[in-house]
DNA sequence: AGATATTTGTTCGTATGTATT
DNA sequence: TAATACATACGAACAAATATC
């Protein structure tokens, strides 16, 4: 199926004037070569063949591939690497990645804290249900080492800062361990949208006791539960929990404002 | 601009995860532009100054310099205008790219049926209580017409799965109208990943008059709680909604898998 | 309307770097 | 260490698009 026309430099296909209205020939190549990924059911891991890339059968310059390449790469579909027997390779696509590639999408228009709890509000009890009795006892081990980091009374505003950085871990953690990998993969993304909003920096560089020991007290429970395989019961528990950190964040907010 | 934040002690703490990837130069060039764009507090429609992409600025060659272009280009963060006065500009991300770039992510573990509604049911009821009473005379009139796109009955299988994506374009029609842009985002991603998985597909091909009216019923229900501003009632119906159509898709996969 | 200038898009040839054997 | 196979990078030239005169 390779070179169906040796001799000629740059033949230019003929459904160029069909397609290439908006879109651009890198984009189109790009999707042509994912469809052929998944079309041939290749795995991660797997070796891109290439010729799937290569000017002959695309019919496009090698720095158009490389174009079309890096369009892949970006979204997380491929790597590169160098050396004999190297090439392009399929990558699965991992959840932090897909993250970063929405950094852009609320660059300009941040979510407001309120607009993200409302989505943990439901979206967290429902992780918490959903792990309920089914966490291995290294799930376990990893969970309380997250909770271990912040049990201890901060000392300075940094290690404020780190701990409540590591109760955000703490649902991180938990997110990882469900069967549900859509429902883990967004309250991730809504953990990092919180992590890296510049307001909720602001707010979890203040010292708060109280609410570090209600959260504590509040993963204590969950992890009980949890343990217990009482699903509703974690489920409530974490309702609660957000309820009042979204209480919390909002009044802090009203404040910080200022 | 290495030195953002003076006062910030952590600037970025704690990176999501460690990248793998060794990063190469295409990459350092784009992130050190975005963050030139978000340090400048260029808004979308802005000229990306063209020193910021030249090889003398940037040590780099055009052709590096047009792969980092690539990269933003790619995240959506950037267009390019040829001719005079052209050149890069920001761009808003919408939802609809940002979209596209998740489609690698579940390419390979795709969520099943029952994931995707257990987090529907949690966030559509969210979502229609939140426009309740808010929508504007224009937004129902597209509603309306999304509605009128399936209120007769279909006569061939291709009218069938023409209405069926109606219906789901109710639903982003609804998350385009909510003020929590967030929750806007997820519902349609949520729906996108209906739309375009194949067990999806085959279900949707066949014909199913009961489930088309009890929908299109919903449907009018929730349009008349949400013209009340009535967001408990707009709550409950939607919550209605999405329990009966999971069922209905629950069991229709049992038998499709056959 | 048409020529022109400006800016991005595409291609080729070649050189360099890197990891394997 | 040397040979290799492959990705990565560079620079010059050309093509296409588009606003202005």
């Amino acid at each position: 199926m390779p070179d169906p026309d040796p001799g000629a430099p740059t033949p230019v296909p003929s459904q160029l004037s069909a397609v290439l209205r908006r879109r651009k020939r890198p984009d189109i190549i790009a999707d042509k070569v994912r469809e052929m990924i998944v079309a041939h059911r290749l795995a991660p891991g797997d070796r891109v063949p290439s010729e799937w890339l290569s000017p002959q059968s695309q019919g496009a310059s090698r720095g158009t591939l490389r174009e079309a390449l890096k369009i892949l790469e970006i979204q997380g579909l491929t790597t590169s690497k160098t050396g004999p027997g190297g090439g392009v390779f399929v990558s699965g696509v991992g959840a932090d990645e897909a993250i970063r590639l929405l950094d852009n999408l609320f660059l300009f228009h941040p979510p407001s804290i309120a607009d993200i709890y409302a989505i943990r509000k439901e979206l967290e009890p429902l992780l918490a249900a959903s792990v309920a009795g089914k966490l291995s006892s290294d799930a376990f081990a990893a969970l309380q080492e997250t909770i271990r980091l912040y049990e201890d009374e901060p000392k300075t505003a940094e290690e404020e800062y780190g701990q409540r950085l590591a109760e955000l871990d703490f649902h991180v953690e938990l997110a990882r361990r469900t069967d549900n990998a859509l429902l883990g993969f967004l309250c991730t993304f809504l953990v990092s949208l919180l992590r890296d909003m510049t307001a909720c920096r602001a707010i979890y560089r203040e010292a708060n006791p109280t609410l570090r020991e209600t959260g504590l007290n509040y993963q204590i429970r969950l992890l009980r539960a949890i343990k217990a395989g009482d699903a509703e019961r974690a489920r409530q528990i974490m309702r609660e929990h957000m309820a009042t950190a979204e209480a919390y964040m909002l009044e802090r907010a009203e404040v910080v404002r200022d």
